[in-house]
DNA sequence: GTGGTCTAGACCACG
DNA sequence: GTGGTCTAGACCACC
């Protein structure tokens, strides 16, 4: 279910973080259902708690999983899509900086054009968070 | 030339080597042309110089630029554009990431289109070091 | 008459202790009403009974309510309304604590007497437990 | 400078918080102000740099200091007064709990505005960040 | 059983 | 020097 390389230079509890993100929005998780608990998870990926707890919070402040004390931590009812303009000029920063080493690794914009298109076939099949722009699309 | 925000999350180096890149990609810094000294730069921007000198190998690591002892650091006459495989899976892996991210702020694939198109026509219009890719595009 | 919210930061057992005392406040809950039991309250709520059950006993701790065994539990004859310094003192500090966080939201002392003066409305207009205190008053 | 009672029931890093957040609104510390850097606070309060690291991350995040990276934690500069009325909401409730409990303990309405009147003089003396509202005041 | 807090101490990135 | 990340393992509150 969840997949970490230690050895990645990103954080394992960004890794947790991401690859939670990315089942969210797959749909592969729907609202409601239960992730593993934090020890659970701790020792599948064999990582210590501390680290996955650090993940679930962060996750959690997002709005994208909460915990019910005592009972464990489920993907949150609503996936807050606040629309956060500070956010989204920072997003569309992180965007140019990316397309410009993309560039320099031999990579023009139509490319990237055609990987958003194919992330967009990866992850959009499903029913997941994403059916929700269906509307805006209609 | 180069601004420089200390409170930003990305180390200060990185911001350097970025907006070189940028400046470089827009075509506002062609080939041959001199960058400021490290000690120029560092005074410049308010940095210690190994923050700069950090920045400048890493740019010269890329091939973006190239150091002539005893003369100065200068734009790299032949921006190489190696076909990194490796970095490119990379890139798309972040990608993936930043439209999530952007998802859940309120933003589709749709939206993200248009912003490459936006960051296209800021940076494109310029004979930069995109009018290389030119012949790729007909 | 008593409202969870599973999701809150705050126990649901510290819920349950907040809302009655605000019932006895209040006057809705008069001296001698019998509370639901413990395995109604429960069902009522979706709690588990020993979080009902920790709740009660705390109340009786604090003398809000009283229980007769086989008889049910009940709000308490007299309120014992015991001057503790040492609670005061904590409270105290709870409310500078509160008045400052207040100031970060924007919020001056000004606004906080008002906010004061708006639960006393909401509050103290039955002759609940509040009305204990008017000698003070005059 | 910071006071930590290790066997207080609440956290030590919410202690610190708190006591930060105390001496910045007193203007005891200023904008700009370096605070202790993580290893220097960790020693004084006989506490893990993890935790002192937290309350610090946290206080960051309310947007009461911010960290230079390499050079250490100062004042923020424009503390933030997001008028947040979530937040307005979540302390007004806090405000009712405590003055029921303050009731409990022999303190009516009056007591609790005169307490207010205290922390004021206590507080507001110096013309720390209480010194904005006084626009408001005139 | 769950997550939340804390300690002790390591290693790394940044400036 | 600074803070950021992680591990190992303890204790507690809550349900």
């Amino acid at each position: 279910m969840i997949q970490i390389d230690p050895r990645s230079p990103t954080p394992i509890y960004e890794q947790i973080i991401q690859q939670f993100k990315e089942l969210c929005f797959k749909g592969l998780l729907k609202e409601g259902d239960k992730l593993p608990s934090v020890r659970e998870l701790s020792t599948m990926v064999i990582a210590n708690p501390n680290t996955v707890s650090k993940a679930y919070k962060e996750l959690e402040r997002q709005g994208i999983i909460e915990t019910l004390r005592g009972r464990g931590t489920f993907v949150s009812e609503k996936a807050k899509k606040t629309l956060d303009e500070g956010k989204m000029e920072m997003i569309k920063e992180q965007l140019k900086s990316l397309i410009i080493d993309a560039f320099y690794a031999g990579v023009d914009f139509q490319d990237v054009h055609h990987w958003i298109d194919e992330i967009e076939e990866e992850v959009g099949g499903e029913d997941g968070a994403r059916s929700k722009k269906s509307d805006k699309d209609n």
